[in-house]
DNA sequence: ATATCACTTAGAGTTTACTTCAAGTCAATA
DNA sequence: TATTGACTTGAAGTAAACTCTAAGTGATAT
């Protein structure tokens, strides 16, 4: 699969693919002798995790630090459940911050409805 | 209340209110005559909504853009509740994507307590 | 009286995550 | 054969949201 195939699969650009591999989240993606990546099965599913990820805020650090350890082996294991459960814990806090949000911007829309808005700041 | 124990109290650094203020999410704040900003009940409860939207990742931009049709008073109502509902709507998506990645590492922190890992990327 | 401390300002610098640019290669099509 | 279009690279540029710096003021503690 072509990097251009790839991008609109996963509503990203070819630049950002490119950027994920110099990063090391993904890849390096083996090429033709042209010179032109090729993306393999097991690639898209390791792009299909990173866009998850970074969709949900997790920071490229994150993910370019769990491929490393990925690579490192079985060795790797402890600490790589480590960190994932370091980032759960992040994003537990973050989807609770913006499930209050959401709460919140729900009440004041009814307030709105409601035609009861006064001078009320906030 | 003074801008060290307003930021305290929010967690946030006098710099950043200071920067919210300037952007316009908030005050202007009053000043005593030597300069220094005095916060009022009403000021900490915008601090407290900003803060709030904040940590749930809505833009500055969309905050200043409220300011701004708040101080412009009832005929700004019908606009206000259609940037609440839009702003909703980005959240909710923002949400439904991190709910997802959670169930995902909560999957993969599974798999990893089970020693059931293989070979398998994601 | 002098030093300390919190505050003030304008403006420059930083971080994260892309995004764009310039210059070039290669295959296919008019 | 010439041009079009997708790809390549390294490097520079951008946007958002802070964060820090330098220079200065003014009240309080020694």
């Amino acid at each position: 699969m072509q990097i251009s195939e790839v991008a609109k699969e996963f509503d990203l650009t070819p630049d950002t693919l490119r950027y994920y591999e110099r990063e090391g989240l993904i890849g390096p993606i083996s090429k033709g002798k042209n010179g032109i990546r090729n993306y393999t099965d097991d690639d898209i599913k390791r792009i299909q995790f990173v866009k998850c990820m970074r969709a949900a805020g997790l920071e490229i650090n994150f993910l370019k630090r769990y491929l490393q350890l990925f690579e490192g082996g079985d060795k790797t294991i402890k600490e790589r459940r480590e960190i994932l459960v370091e980032q759960r814990k992040i994003l537990k806090e973050k989807l609770d911050a913006m499930q209050e949000a959401y709460d919140r911007l729900n009440y004041k829309i009814e307030l709105y409805d409601k035609n009861i808005l006064d001078k009320n700041l906030m």
